[in-house]
DNA sequence: TTTAGATACATCGTAAATCTATGTATATAG
DNA sequence: CTATATACATAGATTTACGATGTATCTAAA
């Protein structure tokens, strides 16, 4: 199924923050994985994907480093740090209480 | 907890229809229902709401009557239609995908 | 009596998030 | 050699919600 755009505004950048505290993660890599955790359902835009990652690392929650992969290509990859830690967790919380909240109306009979 | 509104972005159409497909509606009956029925979670502004009333009946699925209320005042009452009610069946399997993705997301570690 | 707050509808301008399109560049498979 | 995948980046357009503002009535409190 395709996903309006609009449903996955505000929900994006979580799912980056959560791919990235695993362990760390390049861009390509980013959507390669949240594509295939969601089960075929998040197909992120490189436009998309891009500025939020120079956000986050403007906001401090994240920060990069260049390393050049065994095929030779230059590579950003990017790394939680322990402020992105806290925001993650508090984000997460947030999705939970308005996930709730959407099912409740919806549910409503 | 506030949820940021970035969050709501095509969530909320979707509830408005489903209250209005309870029983017939209007405005600011919405707002009260939406509040309480999420738990105090979704406090819907007049500058959101009227606009997405506005969008559906010009999509087809509701429509409006104005009645006068005991107290001698002027509302406006908005029903759903056959075609409101195909798309919110829609609308609501497309929450569920997309809700569950994000959890799988989320929940991975 | 006047004033504040709730009820009731509406529109305008702004901000935020994502998308499409475009650009650059290299590696690999057919 | 050509198409596709890998890899990063930005500009412009679209969508959606918000805050501010406007109009108007009813009710309760000061």
């Amino acid at each position: 199924m395709r996903i309006r755009k609009e449903l996955l505004k505000g929900s994006t950048a979580i799912m980056i923050l959560k791919i990235i505290s695993k362990e760390d993660a390049y861009g390509y890599q980013i959507t390669q994985e949240l594509y295939a955790d969601s089960g075929e359902t998040f197909k992120l835009n490189e436009g998309t994907l891009y500025p939020i990652l120079h956000t986050l690392e403007k906001d401090g929650l994240i920060k990069s480093y260049s390393k050049i992969s065994e095929q030779g290509r230059l590579r950003k990859y990017y790394s939680i740090t322990p402020l992105g830690r806290v925001n993650l967790a508090a984000q997460i919380e947030e999705w939970r209480v308005f996930s709730r909240a959407v099912d409740a109306i919806l549910k409503e009979n």
